[in-house]
DNA sequence: CCGGATCCTCTATGATACTG
DNA sequence: CAGTATCATAGAGGATCCGG
């Protein structure tokens, strides 16, 4: 008999908190909480992206966070870097496959903001009207 | 007959867009992935919270902190906030409607993060090694 | 075209102390 | 208990220049 623990619990065998400051995970979603990297990774969405492509598709970052932003993600194993050695160089960035799973809960928050940014605005205007 | 273009597109009236830094769900992105609302947010996924039991959910958030995104989240209409004039006074926070929409989003990625930091610690001790 | 290296500026955040 | 007010600081992020 292998009743363990485990097989009481088939997914999520919560060994990361992510509300605990001293929990790796908490640093992990900080970062997935970074300026950019949401909409990064949603850009990625759509298939591999050149940098120049990347940076035209994610207006108004710096060649400095993007560049930065794509470093971490690839690091971390969300996003692969091919350079073909051409003249000039190409680069593509494109979503790993883990990557790829967690690019749709990215991209569900940027579309909450856009399908509820109305909602949040006459929040705004109730909310400041009564001071 | 009305075939508009709405007509065509039933879900998703895309009036936004967060990738336009001069569209207002960009702000509104950039608010969502601020270091504590996310935290926050999942924390009151399981109900309404006191002020003091919030602080010790999402722990290591200063009292400044605190606040001033539970502010932003009320006023955004996010989040109500209900004062019981008891002594001492007694606040809870609670997911409004609209919070509760967003809330499942906000805890998938935090989930993620939860459930994959394996796999990207070991991706970053891959590309350190090649370094 | 891609992005490394610098310099510089703000602002987001924390620590601390105080109050109804 | 649930904040507000103040002060101080790290570091996020932008601008610019340079190089492969």
């Amino acid at each position: 008999m292998v009743t363990s623990s485990a097989a009481r619990r088939p997914e999520t065998p919560r060994q990361y908190d992510a509300y605990d400051p001293s929990c790796p995970s908490r640093g992990l979603f900080d970062r997935l909480s970074d300026k950019w990297v949401g909409l990064v990774v949603s850009a990625l969405g759509d298939g591999p992206l050149r940098y120049t492509d990347l940076a035209r598709a994610v207006a108004g970052v710096s060649q400095k966070m993007l560049t930065q932003t794509l470093r971490t993600l690839e690091r971390d194993g969300l996003v692969s870097r091919r350079v073909t050695p051409s003249v000039p160089v190409r680069v593509d960035y494109e979503l790993t496959p883990l990557g790829w799973t967690l690019m749709p809960l990215l991209y569900a928050v940027k579309e909450w903001a856009e399908v509820h940014m109305a909602e949040v605005e006459s929040a705004r205007a109730a909310y400041d009207a009564d001071r």
